[in-house]
DNA sequence: AAGACGGGGTG
DNA sequence: CACCCAGTCTT
């Protein structure tokens, strides 16, 4: 590969770095690769802000990876609650799991293992390569795409498979190898404070002399993208049954979203529905068979997540009579509640004081 | 190759 | 509201 202004881009990039770059966060610079991979994992499709703060709580919980490893399950998700895409969290349990069972508590010192553990993909093993062992292989993540799009006007779309290895292979001719860690460091700062989506700050930016996208006024323009994505749009019913002051809930399983937290029993329709039509169903048949329940309210919540529109109504009924819990559904105090992780939606629900027993 | 997977910030 | 975030896994 050969593009005007190559060797330029890591020297400018490098310069800026060392002189102006004032970014701080917990995990730079740090050398060990439990807490690199941690931030790392934290950090997928998620802003360092939103990060930070579980960053800070994992490590206070589970300082090394031994503790992490022998964190319960519930435990481990309880922290997770709130950041989303919760596989990041099951696969983040196996793997120091797996750590400490078949690699002697060490994490491999080369890409390619790093790269077979659950959870690790391409960005992470890179990041933990170089951040942690110096070696020379490059990240490409969002911001990596855009900088490296727009300072060479590349037309290449970064959401297909001949995209990411084009710009992969671009990104590791940049990278000086004998400091790998730095480089990587700058170009994702700089994607993120400076050449950023929307609005990027040019007229800050050491490269901009050289950017050809900045130099045909186009840098919105780029990256530039093939697909686009369509919102479904879903119906839950929450059947919030109180029997004094325990509750049913359930853990999510199957491929769905949420997979591994818990919620209220749920009856999933085409279009939202009132208790007539759900009075039909067999989760609800299950749950009040008989006459004993008394609907006290219903509250309607929304929850817009990237490809899907959550539509949910929260029935919230009563009984006197000690309910039939059958597994996997499991009867728990109030208070005992916030040990269990709960989607957004659930959470919002409980804490607005619509119903009468809060987190 | 295309979808699925969250929650929150930004313009 | 659309877009995007220190991406990865499944189908």
């Amino acid at each position: 590969m050969e593009f005007t202004h190559q060797k330029e881009f890591t020297r400018l990039l490098l310069a800026w770095h060392r002189k102006e770059n004032r970014r701080e966060m917990p995990w730079k610079g740090i050398r060990d690769p439990y807490r690199i991979w941690l931030a790392e994992i934290i950090l997928q499709q998620t802003r360092v802000e939103q990060g930070r703060e579980y960053y800070e709580r994992f490590v206070e919980a589970y300082p090394t990876l031994a503790d992490l490893a022998a964190a319960r399950e519930e435990e481990v998700f309880r922290l997770w609650q709130g950041l989303g895409y919760y596989n990041r969290c099951r696969n983040l349990l196996h793997t120091a799991r797996e750590l400490m069972k078949s690699h002697g508590g060490r994490f491999p010192r080369n890409y390619k293992e790093l790269l077979s553990l659950k959870g690790i993909g391409p960005y992470t093993a890179a990041a933990i390569a170089s951040f942690a062992f110096d070696l020379p292989h490059a990240v490409v993540d969002g911001n990596v795409l855009r900088v490296l799009s727009r300072y060479f006007a590349l037309n290449m779309p970064i959401d297909t498979q001949a995209g990411k290895k084009y710009y992969t292979r671009l990104a590791n001719e940049l990278i000086p190898p004998e400091e790998p860690a730095i480089f990587n460091q700058a170009i994702m700062d700089l994607g993120a404070t400076i050449c950023k989506p929307q609005a990027p700050l040019c007229r800050q930016c050491p490269l901009a002399s050289l950017c050809k996208a900045f130099q045909l006024g186009k840098q919105e323009q780029f990256p530039v993208k093939l697909t686009r994505r369509t919102v479904r749009e879903r119906y839950f019913h929450y059947l919030v049954c109180w029997f004094g002051d325990h509750t049913i809930i359930q853990k999510r399983e199957g491929k769905d979203i949420w997979r591994g937290l818990y919620e209220f029993p749920m009856i999933e329709k085409e279009r939202l529905a009132g208790t007539e039509l759900l009075q039909e169903d067999t989760a609800w048949k299950n749950l009040m068979p008989d006459g004993s329940w008394q609907l006290k309210g219903i509250v309607e919540r929304q929850q817009q997540l990237t490809h899907q529109l959550i539509s949910a109504r929260f029935f919230y009924v009563e009984t006197d009579r000690e309910p039939r819990v059958l597994s996997p559904q499991i009867l728990v105090h109030c208070k005992q509640l916030h040990q269990y992780a709960f989607p957004g939606i659930i959470v919002k629900y409980l804490r607005s004081g619509q119903q009468p027993l809060l987190l």
